[in-house]
DNA sequence: TTGATCAGTTCACACATGTTG
DNA sequence: ACAACATGTGTGAACTGATCA
């Protein structure tokens, strides 16, 4: 009776149940079970829905089943190219299962608790995450809600499930790489203040690996995780500082190591010559530049697809709780190195 | 009495309204009306929900008030930075006004079609688009559902509302930059088989601008808009070929403009004394390669802030269809013209 | 096909208290 | 002293649109 006031979505279940002459449920069907209603009907009401712009609402529908085809995906930044493909094998799965993606950006773990409670408000079906460092209430609330969450590009120790491959790994890959082709000063660039375990574990096995090799580990620099590109030059300057015969580095992403190699040009620098350049991430830079970037290259797309598989499995009631795929990595050789 | 099956969300109003020793309206009201309820009751209602781990049900909320605090915006790519400040500015803006800004990718304008029946369905309070090139469909249910929509980095024709910058000035005014240096032979590099008004407007306005100055404007080349950097190289061995006497080229992108400074550096020509290079969008990449690229500059920041804020005056219950604002933009010279 | 149901919100109203003419 | 009227808090019924049995 009380109508209360001009609502958005004017068009509804029933306004098209109606305007076919069908009852709500028929409609409905339509829509879920196609199967269940006469393909006459079913032609009919899909007609009329399209004639008057009819979207189901999830929201009812969500709340009257329970259920969502909706996922979740928290990711730290879109300021480069680091989870592109991440997000289309994430998307391209999701769609493949019938469910939709959506994305929220988080670039702090205090953003990130934000997001994962806007997406437990929003019901979703699961949520993905990127990393394992999260605020100690929003780990709370997963676990109590219970909800499939991922935890991907790490591994180890999840919440509910990981996907990732080896950090500790890829550092030990690409050392092995500028060892082999006898580099015998080498740098490190690593993040401060960085928070997250996909930066942090890399630099305690550059050291155990140099020490190994019986060489030493003193050229390190924590640049600003801010800085991008910046960050290459103002690296490259401090580790000549603490050592002038530095004849490798390794950076943290592709992005610092084309900051490295633009500063090498600038210096008249050949590289690998001079200095041998690593990077990391296979972003789309490390091909095209020249010399080329010799990287680790994480199978992102494949982490994307497996990270929205296994919640779809979980929501599907599958229990594969506490599971941790490793999805691997390559070390890509280039010119750089 | 039908308990249906291990809801997700188990803690409901109703359970911290019995814990609290309420009634469910109360809990309500404390959430959203909290000058309505008593400080004391206030607090425990409070303190209850955040030990119980209750996060409110956007769904059944939604659904309940036809309002909604959730913004939903369309990007066609993460795969650069080329929205970063632009998702940037809506997030901040959505913050400041209690909302919640949701992403989803929508590479072509029929995955757009998809997203945007996605976020009608989620009822969301308005969606923001990028670009004015729809599918019909898409345009059709908007209309009808009268959801407010703004789309941006477009000006003009707007199904609801716009936020934009003039690519024909912009393009203007980078050849003005070019042609006042002293360069005759100017190429065009743009996308073919693109769909995106953003792009195919600049190639008219490069040929009318040329002609006026008595040029000539045959160095025109279009490449394909997924190649990223990789486009630059490509495209300047064609340019080379239509016209070897070729002093300038302006980009699509930075990131192509990029793929072309590669190239240039392969070839051992000096830029931009064999030939000028200018990009658009001002990409991070553009000030730390060497030489920086000079490019167009949009206020992508106010554009997404911009966005958001007429979303949610329009949500607000102002009428301000068929708005349409023109945030600007910037030629930054640098040292590639 | 019908009604009950999901988890909230709107709206109208109850109730206690205080203020006013 | 008393009705009349605000005011501040809390409650119950009806309702939202789709799904399930």
């Amino acid at each position: 009776m009380t109508k209360r006031r001009e609502q958005v979505g004017l068009v509804t279940m029933h306004s098209i149940a109606s305007a076919a002459g069908v009852s709500p449920m028929t409609v409905s069907n339509t829509f879920r079970y196609p199967e269940r209603v006469q393909e006459e009907t079913r032609q009919r009401v899909m007609r009329i829905a399209a004639e008057l712009g009819y979207v189901p609402n999830h929201a009812a529908g969500n709340l009257a089943s329970g259920q969502s085809r909706v996922i979740g995906a928290i990711i730290p930044s879109i300021k480069n190219s680091s989870f592109y493909k991440y997000v289309r094998g994430m998307q391209d799965t999701a769609a493949e299962h019938g469910y939709e993606l959506v994305l929220k950006l988080a670039d702090t773990i205090c953003h990130e608790h934000a997001a994962i409670q806007t997406f437990i408000g929003l019901r979703v079906a699961g949520i993905a995450l990127v990393g394992n460092e999260h605020e100690p209430a929003a780990i709370d609330i997963l676990q109590k809600t219970a909800l499939p969450v991922v935890e991907s590009w790490v591994l180890g120790n999840p919440i509910d499930m990981a996907v990732g491959y080896s950090t500790t790994a890829a550092t030990k890959a690409i050392l092995d790489v500028l060892l082999a082709r006898g580099y015998r000063n080498i740098g490190f660039i690593g993040y401060e203040r960085t928070a997250s375990h996909r930066f942090t574990e890399r630099l305690p096995i550059f050291r155990s690996v140099l020490a190994q090799a019986g060489l030493s580990s003193d050229l390190v620099h924590l640049a600003d995780e801010a800085d991008g590109f910046g960050a290459g030059p103002k690296a490259l300057e401090e580790l000549c500082r603490i050592g002038p015969r530095i004849d490798a580095v390794i950076c943290p992403t592709d992005i610092v190591a084309a900051g490295v190699l633009f500063e090498c040009g600038r210096r008249g620098w050949k590289v690998p010559d001079r200095i041998a350049v690593a990077g990391w991430g296979d972003y789309e830079i490390a091909s095209e530049i020249t010399p080329g970037l010799t990287t680790v290259q994480p199978n992102a797309y494949e982490m994307g697809q497996q990270s929205v598989t296994m919640i779809v499995e979980r929501a599907r009631g599958n229990r594969n709780r506490g599971r941790v795929v490793d999805t691997g990595f390559q070390i890509i050789k280039r010119a750089s190195t």
